[in-house]
DNA sequence: TGTCATGGCT
């Protein structure tokens, strides 16, 4: 056991010291030893001597003691809370340091439970120093409602005033997406200093007012307030966020002309922002010049090169970087992830549990469940889910996103809704994700009533969770309410509608078609339609055939963007349904000139963890043969059952009847379910995830096969998922 | 005894 290097003087073994405060008393040599620790057998031999000669039940020098063993950078939360329960009458210091300790501890929760219990059982009121530390613990927790309440108190005690308490507030405020209180707290607050500044920077950048961050950032310029290293780091985060290289260029050459110390976290910070506006080459040139670097330089570098797809790059540094940790390797999968190269994500994830070279946290869960959302693999979502449960890992709100996101976009709206249910917390994006999840099956109804729900509990939508309303209403046809939710959001909600609510609304009167109204519609937008708009339109046109409209639409997708395929195939899908073979013939043939391409079809499905990928006309699968034969069985039965392949879906002009039909049964999704059939367990729904919207022959297929073979069948298409069950689609044919 | 800082989600 280790000793200390200087013995410990006598202490007096009586108790008439120990009631004595005044301030010669604070001055007990003991307290340099304290002080002068490194290790914390060192602490614990003090300890041991502090109570054998009973100082450690004097409040003062516990309360000194304790705040060594909470505070010093080799203690832990354990020991110091060990120490803290020993105190037979901890003083308010000792209070303050505990709430202290688990505000920035992984379990803030704790700080407000042991200021609660402060208020309770010590005779003491919260002072100045008590209230930054507990209104920490409520940002740390995101708790809105526990951060108003110690507002209130802050101020009952005469403390609202007080420049640190302020900062606190504002810092808890945005970490709530409280942005108005937040700014309201900080013009209330007398002599602002430079981390009332920072707070507002940092936290408006960070909740994506970027815009406005840097606006304060010239403010506090103009009122003379000096920025310092810390504000700098809000400033270029501001930067990154609107991906505005020149901006941060200049920031960078600001930094230098003001003489800014540049620490080894701002030099990060620059790293950040080169990388995410895109400059690999000024962040490589930084990274090279950084004399010192740690675990987050190294891995902003690999998060760069990833999400600019340079994957291998990202691999090298990776495996040249000194300590991988966790966040390195999720900064690969995440690139991975985003750039729609989920199956890349998950092999790598599926190395990561291999190797065990670092655990996988939330965030690696989150990318991966993303993935697995991407690919329709729900077998890999259990898996991960079921390791989230094993490891007894909390589900914040991004995990609880990325699962009720999983669940909806494999086709299982009743898993997803268990875990919806299931968890306590439910921020802005959990709703957002549950209301989109009842939109993508067609349970319009509940997805409004959800709405409802989550008004009562006074989460306020913003822009996404009306996408997914308007959605919503469009894929059940539930033209009136989707009109009620548009006109609100301004006036009620203070959201103006953005483009994309734009077309929702097209896209939902369109659908219903009233494509009359929906052009109207259109010419009355404050804003510029974009192709989505237009596209939106043109895809009511196809399944209502209204030729004239397609045309229009479709010249207006091409004028805004020439390079649209889709643009193409479903005015040629208009034609086709209509009959006109020969715009269809004209369309292909342009399409071969330009070497403008229709984006192939392609069906997927999962048994037993590996994902099976079907293309039109695909004979690539070892299984080619089989699924042939079992599809030509397929569709003997359903002739039999009286089935007519309608060929009005397909692309191509072909003139042999046979030849059409022949084209009509290549389509992926037909291969996918006739391999379904054969090797999905009866038990269990087949699951079929397509890139493109299902045709109206594969539909009418998939609504007979349920039938006939008695099996459920659950499709998603490009925009919405269909369940066949006993003959029936669940989108009761309105798509 | 204090407040602010570099990655993830709808």
């Amino acid at each position: 056991m280790e000793t200390l290097s200087t013995p410990l003087p006598s202490l007096p073994r009586n108790s008439t010291s120990l009631t004595v405060k005044n301030d010669h008393d604070h001055d007990h040599p003991v307290f340099l030893h304290i002080k002068q620790c490194t290790n914390s057998s060192q602490l614990g031999q003090i300890h041991a001597h502090m109570l054998r000669t009973g100082l450690f039940f004097d409040p003062y020098s516990a309360s000194k003691l304790f705040a060594a063993s909470a505070l010093l950078p080799f203690s832990s939360l354990d020991y110091a809370r060990k120490v803290f329960d020993q105190i037979p009458k901890p003083n308010l210091h000792s209070w303050n340091t505990l709430i202290r300790v688990y505000a920035s501890s992984p379990e803030p929760l704790q700080g407000i439970l042991i200021f609660l219990r402060m208020v309770h059982e010590s005779p003491y009121y919260p002072n100045k120093f008590t209230f930054p530390f507990v209104i920490k613990a409520a940002a740390e927790i995101f708790s809105l409602c526990v951060g108003q309440a110690l507002h209130g108190l802050a101020i009952k005690a005469s403390l609202g005033a007080d420049v640190f308490i302020s900062n606190s507030l504002i810092h808890l405020y945005l970490s709530c997406g409280d942005l108005d209180s937040a700014y309201r707290v900080f013009t209330m607050i007398g002599e602002k200093d430079v981390v009332s500044w920072n707070s507002m920077i940092t936290g408006l950048a960070q909740r994506g007012c970027a815009e406005k961050a840097f606006q304060l950032f010239q403010e506090m310029e103009e009122e003379g307030v000096k920025p310092n290293d810390v504000t700098m780091v809000g400033v270029l985060s501001a930067c990154a966020k609107k991906l505005d290289l020149e901006l941060g260029r200049w920031v960078c050459s600001y930094i230098e002309r003001k003489g800014i110390r540049v620490d080894l976290t701002l030099s990060n910070g620059m790293l950040d922002m080169y990388t995410k506006c895109g400059s690999l080459e000024d962040a490589k040139r930084l990274f090279d010049m950084m004399e010192e670097k740690d675990i987050v330089t190294w891995t902003t570098m690999l998060d760069g090169y990833a999400k600019l797809g340079e994957y291998e790059t990202a691999k090298q540094v990776l495996d040249t970087m000194p300590r991988q940790d966790i966040a390195a390797w999720n900064a690969l999968i995440s690139g991975y992830e985003q750039n729609g190269k989920s199956k890349e994500a998950l092999s790598l994830y599926h190395e990561l549990q291999q190797s065990q070279i670092a655990k996988p946290d939330g965030i690696t869960l989150v990318s991966a469940l993303s993935a697995c959302s991407q690919l329709g693999a729900m077998g890999i979502g259990e898996c991960i889910h079921a390791y989230v449960k094993e490891q007894g890992i909390k589900l914040n709100c991004h995990l609880t996103t990325s699962l009720i996101d999983m669940y909806s976009k494999c086709g299982d709206i009743k898993k997803a809704l268990d875990v919806f249910y299931s968890v306590g917390r439910r921020d802005v994006f959990v709703w957002s994700a549950m209301i989109a999840g009842l939109a993508m099956h067609g349970q319009g109804r509940d997805a409004i009533d959800l709405f409802s729900k989550m008004q009562e509990t006074m989460i306020k939508p913003n822009s996404v969770t009306f996408t997914n309303v308007l959605c919503a209403c469009s894929h059940a046809g539930l033209v009136k309410e989707g009109k009620t939710f548009f006109n609100q959001m301004e006036p009620v909600y203070g959201i103006r509608p953005g483009i994309q609510h734009y077309s929702c609304m097209v896209d939902m009167l369109g659908r219903a078609g009233l494509l009359e109204e929906a052009v109207e519609f259109i010419e009355k937008m404050p804003i510029l339609p974009s192709d989505s708009v237009w596209g939106a339109l043109l895809g009511a046109c196809q399944i209502h055939g209204n030729v004239e409209l397609a045309e229009l639409a479709c010249r207006h997708l091409l004028e805004l963007d020439p390079e649209n395929n889709g643009a193409y195939v479903l005015l040629s899908n208009v034609y086709a349904k209509t009959g006109k073979w020969d715009g269809v013939s004209r369309l292909r043939k342009h399409m071969r000139v330009t070497g403008l391409k229709k984006e192939q079809g392609c069906s997927r499905i999962e048994v037993n963890g590996v994902i099976h990928e079907f293309l039109a006309g695909d004979n690539c699968h070892p299984l080619s043969k089989e699924i042939y034969s079992k599809l030509d069985e397929i569709v003997v039965r359903l002739k039999s059952a009286g089935y007519v392949p309608n060929k009005s879906h397909l692309l191509q002009l072909i003139e042999e009847d046979e030849m059409q039909e022949h084209a009509l049964n290549l389509h992926s999704e037909k291969l996918a379910i006739a391999f379904g059939l054969q090797y999905v367990e009866v038990s269990q729904p087949i699951r079929i995830i397509k890139n493109l919207r299902v045709c109206g022959d594969c539909h009418s297929v998939a609504k007979l096969v349920s039938r006939l073979y008695n099996r459920e069948i659950i499709l998603r298409d490009r925009y919405r998922f269909h369940h066949f069950s006993g003959g029936n689609c669940s989108c009761k044919d309105y798509w």
